[in-house]
DNA sequence: GACATTTCTTTCACGTGTAAAACACTTGCT
DNA sequence: AGCAAGTGTTTTACACGTGAAAGAAATGTC
């Protein structure tokens, strides 16, 4: 897996790259038995993840929105219909409990509504006010903006390369629930 | 920024894919105005954190680890010396205070030890234990086998590719200006 | 028609993270 | 020396997520 590619900056050697280089680099020199190569990719996707949660929270917190409370905002816009809690819970990926709280601050809010069904009276119906819709709305293009900021170092074929790269590997993530042993 | 293209089948269209391409297709419907290309990357990207942290903290559990207290363990491992407790806030990515509270955990179980500074005593020098280096060092490559097993999807060029594109990303989100190149 | 089972949602107790303040100590200034 | 400002660490108050149990209602079974 050592590509050597010349200028693009293949962080196998020694030059300091990003902070996962340096991880990696740190490891290797400690264990240099074991196989580092997994930490380049696994290492910097943590790592992406956790700075661009970073830098769109910001904006959201001005909206005065929790990033989950807007995945569950986002998951009734996007769908374009009502939700039950628990299609929420599955569709922003957290449990139960945290949907519960969460729609209690939204409703308070008046950022969501609930309703009852009229059949099964277990479940409940939430959707977006229009509050709501426009908060969504609102915020939306600036995180795409700048998400869009971030990715113009890459070319579109770059992104593309990236999207399907990703893509396959979320693809085999997502289909082995299975945790190693 | 126009929507990636590619040979390798581009999500754009109506295949099923991943969690992700059904997310963005939703947003397409909804919003056919926005450009949604920033999102297959960047959801892709957040989900497979999420997936590979859920994959691997099972294990970090079985051994008794949250996953920030094997961070700092491992932080510890990697450097091969000792670190204030500042300097693990920062190794780490994570606040003071909650260093302070692992810290104080990971003393009591003797994962950890403390050393006061002889010149400036604010501070303090934390090593690992044996039992702390062993439990490192008996974890990690169970850790590094699973990265290996999800990888392993993708041959060994198409790994390269996917680090230095991810490479280049963190570099710019870390603040780099742009990889030499 | 009562009873166990299943499904959907909420409540509870608890652990953990955070920001801000407090604390402890050092350094620089006059 | 004395004191303000800075630095490293801990404490405090609080918000949030979680798993387990409870609650509420539907469904299946005899």
């Amino acid at each position: 897996m050592t590509a050597p590619h010349g200028r693009t900056g293949t962080p196998t050697d020694a030059t300091p790259g990003d902070t996962v280089a340096k991880v990696v680099r740190q490891w290797r020199a400690v264990h240099p038995d074991l196989d580092t190569g997994p930490m380049e990719i696994i290492g910097r996707i943590n790592r992406c993840a956790a700075l661009l949660q970073q830098a769109e929270d910001a904006p959201l917190r001005r909206a005065g929105l929790s990033r989950p409370e807007f995945d569950l905002l986002g998951a009734l816009r996007r769908t374009g219909h009502e939700l039950t809690p628990g299609e929420l819970a599955r569709e922003t990926f957290s449990s139960g409990a945290a949907v519960t709280k969460r729609l209690k601050q939204l409703t308070e809010r008046g950022l969501v509504e609930r309703r009852g069904d009229t059949r099964d009276r277990r479940v409940a119906h939430v959707r977006l006010t229009d509050a709501g819709r426009a908060l969504v709305d609102g915020v939306l293009p600036g995180q795409l903006a700048y998400e869009t900021a971030v990715l113009s170092g890459l070319d579109a074929s770059d992104q593309g390369e990236l999207a399907a790269l990703l893509g396959r590997l979320l693809a085999r993530l997502e289909g082995r629930p299975g945790v190693p042993g």
